[in-house]
DNA sequence: CCCCGGATGTGTACGTCGTATTGATCGAGA
DNA sequence: TCTCGATCAATACGACGTACACATCCGGGG
């Protein structure tokens, strides 16, 4: 723990700060961390590099933080505290428009996928709103609380399988310095020819083949996401 | 890379073994890899740890391995050789075999969710043979190449995502040596009441106070997986 | 039978990581 | 003005991935 009080890190956050002066602040190593990831990728972010990046001693955040999973729960709640659901949306539209959010999101700070688990399951404040406005969208629908958090996971869920798939593939892109699905498909063509050759996938290779939509992440996002919702109202009759 | 021949490292694994007499083997060195992480999470995967574990010097499994990420790459591809589907399913029972499959090859094998990027997309033989098959299940139902890939991508994603967060709960609970979903919830109640001491999440408290399911992610799968299924077939008619 | 050349595993070393510990500094209340 | 607690700095430790040079051992040609 950063200070002998007790309470989790929120409870923390909300006391006043306890000292009025200060070059380090929550915010700011928040903040600087965010910047950090956004720009040079999760691995960039080290509690060293961080702490340069601020201008302080390695060891300054750690005042703030009881350690890099601190870390790691404030740039989370940092980058979801956004405006989220409009107002007066049915249900299926807003878990369509969350879900275009999340995607939008995770575009801007793709290293919201590859968190440790840790992160993932962080309660922070600001990603509890999303799931509470969806819970709230949910509700009177004739649904019991099981089926609405089963239905709002199953959409999470999807989300955040899509954009393992879309960041990864835009991560290997830029960290190869490729340009596009194309540089992509050349870059993996020796593999990929190689595989082919063995004859083991033909179906696979008739997609090669014939498909015209391979680089349109945000077709199949939509396709796969209206599937979803599609089955969401059949099977809960609206 | 391990040799200066040329060639992925599938291609390089398929040429006969150079040498006969080894202690050593790609093999050897997946299954030892892979039954660490299976044993104590895939952080536990060093290049030393697991050199140790074969009882070799640390660089010794360099020569087979151009680095941890072609380890990564031989576990993936390890764990993915196991029978998928029977034959003479249709494409929707074919998908939810194979996206039960998936999961139970997640729950034995948790750190598959929990990879870097560039594992995650890794052209593995065993991994590729999956698409493959499901590929050929949804063929000549009259979609076009594309479809049929935004189909599979959509179960795939949301196997991977509802995953994900399932393991990501299993691994905080053996983590932190709680007992199940109520050791959890106890781990986390600080945190929680005093979120929801702020009274912003009224409907987030309705479910804790309603639900019965909590604990159910076998159930919570099987219905947001029911819910792709119907809406894939419902807008594809059939 | 020897021996030699390449394949195989070893030893050592470097720079970086997270973070424990301890010490210096500085601002506000007495 | 002095002092005490809150801030931040400095140093250090063990573990990580892996580059590089060296030792060892095998099978095949004399």
């Amino acid at each position: 723990m950063a200070t002998e009080k007790p309470g989790s890190l929120w409870e923390r956050l909300e006391r006043p700060a306890p000292a009025p002066r200060q070059t380090l602040s929550p915010e700011r190593i928040a903040s600087a961390a965010v910047a950090l990831a956004d720009a040079e990728g999760l691995e960039a972010v080290t509690m060293r590099r961080l702490a340069a990046e601020l201008g302080v001693a390695p060891m300054a955040p750690y005042r703030y933080l009881s350690g890099k999973d601190d870390l790691l729960d404030l740039m989370v709640d940092h980058v979801y505290a956004e405006p989220w659901l409009p107002d007066g949306l049915g249900w299926r539209e807003a878990l369509r428009d969350l879900a275009f959010r999340t995607r939008e999101l995770t575009l801007a700070h793709p290293w919201l996928g590859r968190l440790p688990s840790r992160a993932k399951l962080a309660l922070t404040p600001n990603r509890m709103a999303v799931a509470e406005q969806a819970l709230a969208v949910l509700d009177g629908h004739g649904m019991d609380a099981d089926t609405m958090m089963s239905v709002f996971r199953a959409v999470d869920a999807y989300v955040e399988g899509a954009m393992g798939y879309e960041t990864a593939v835009t991560a290997l892109i830029d960290d190869e310095g490729l340009s596009g699905g194309d540089g992509l498909r050349s870059e993996l063509a020796p593999t990929m020819v190689w595989l082919m050759g063995t004859g083991r996938y033909p179906a696979f290779e008739k997609y090669l083949r014939t498909a015209t939509r391979k680089d349109d992440a945000e077709w199949r996002f939509a396709h796969g996401l209206d599937c979803l919702l599609e089955g969401i109202a059949a099977r809960l009759g609206i």
